[in-house]
DNA sequence: GTGGTCTAGACCACC
DNA sequence: GTGGTCTAGACCACG
């Protein structure tokens, strides 16, 4: 079973994108693999403290992609090959990095400081996997 | 005069929170510096293809966080003092980085894995300041 | 035995529903009649290919408009009086052409073109009582 | 402007499937023609007692048939050509009447028995148009 | 003022 | 218990 242990939404970007995106980058790190089934939409809406709706539309979603499948009545599983695994890496690579790199050149930083401040904030944060 | 040459509005985020961000960068920057004068509204609106009230909402918002200081029927001027620009610049890395490297992480990658690929866009990216 | 042969659900509206309306339609031709034994739920629900519940539901919804006796552990029973088939009989002419009507004057029809397109139709459609 | 008088929701069926289903008919019976300004999102759910939302759905839907066009900030308009107008009214008819001929039949009316309660529920209803 | 979107809660059919 | 759908209300960008 996928784990939303350290998911938490934040404002400002819709709730049902960032559930997408963190199963998203779950694939892509290997923790979420094919066969895989999801939470229910009820679980995991109590679990993060919104509407099962929201879920509903992130897993909706998530079909139409066809990283998932859903079926009335039973639960809903990861279906993926390696050929998508390597397509949402790319696709994830892109939008999360390019944002940030012309975030941080607008604000005047240098290569070398930006590598250095990644750096350090990787110390920091609470890893799941080094 | 604060430019906006190189702003391009992107879909997904409001474009009133844009405008402020823009403004945000620009001062950690040191490229906006306190006394210099913002484009007048109507100026700005046309200049972006956007609505004046998107335009004004922006400036209301960074008028409520003391950065700029509007007085009817005259420009608006920014007004920073060098504590402001560091808590800008705090928040800034904040929300930018912060996000970026749970990501990284959680998507699998390496210190080193991150800051290679972090180079690698930086020489990419059309750059106004190296 | 009520029969379900020409029976076939339709998406859109609730199954349950529709196995009321089947067994109210039979009630006012006159095939189905008071003292007729109903399908246990079990038998048509594997004919139907449908969830006992569903059928349970029916049933109980038919019983609570006296329209039929269950008692536990035996077969179901239509229990009805003239008064009641005259009661169905308004009560399914009024949802089924009231609307109909409405509709058809809406969109412009005379009854003179009303009647003949519904005499036309009266002929394609695959017949079970002519 | 396309004239909502005589609609009131029905039970059972969606409100904005019911609400596509009468302008479609205006559009067959000709008094909703091309270039008609459609009531507002707001106007429109006051006017019914319904939530905003379920005319949006209502209107996103019959832009996705290419029947009507919205743009932000402006009104909405039908948008239909001669051809689409003879398609929707074939569409109509058939899901109309189709279902309403199968029911009678069903509940052991002759063709005349039908054509005449037709007849005589013609003159009852409120009528716009003989 | 306009339409577009997100979140919310209830109901349904199905297993 | 599961997912699917309808209605609801608030917020946003835009003219």
């Amino acid at each position: 079973m996928i784990s939303f242990e350290h998911f938490q939404p934040q404002d400002g970007t819709p709730i049902y994108q960032q559930i997408i995106l963190h199963i998203k980058r779950g694939i892509v790190s290997g923790s979420v693999m094919a066969g895989d089934a999801l939470p229910s939409r009820r679980v995991l809406s109590t679990l993060l403290g919104v509407n099962p709706n929201t879920i509903q539309k992130a897993y909706h979603l998530l079909e139409e992609e066809h990283l998932i499948a859903s079926h009335a009545g039973a639960k809903s599983y990861i279906v993926i090959d390696n050929e998508t695994v390597a397509r949402i890496r790319r696709q994830l690579m892109e939008t999360e990095l390019r944002g940030t790199v012309r975030a941080l050149k607008q604000m005047g930083l240098s290569k070398e400081e930006a590598t250095t401040i990644i750096s350090s904030l990787w110390e920091e944060a609470p890893s799941s996997q080094t």
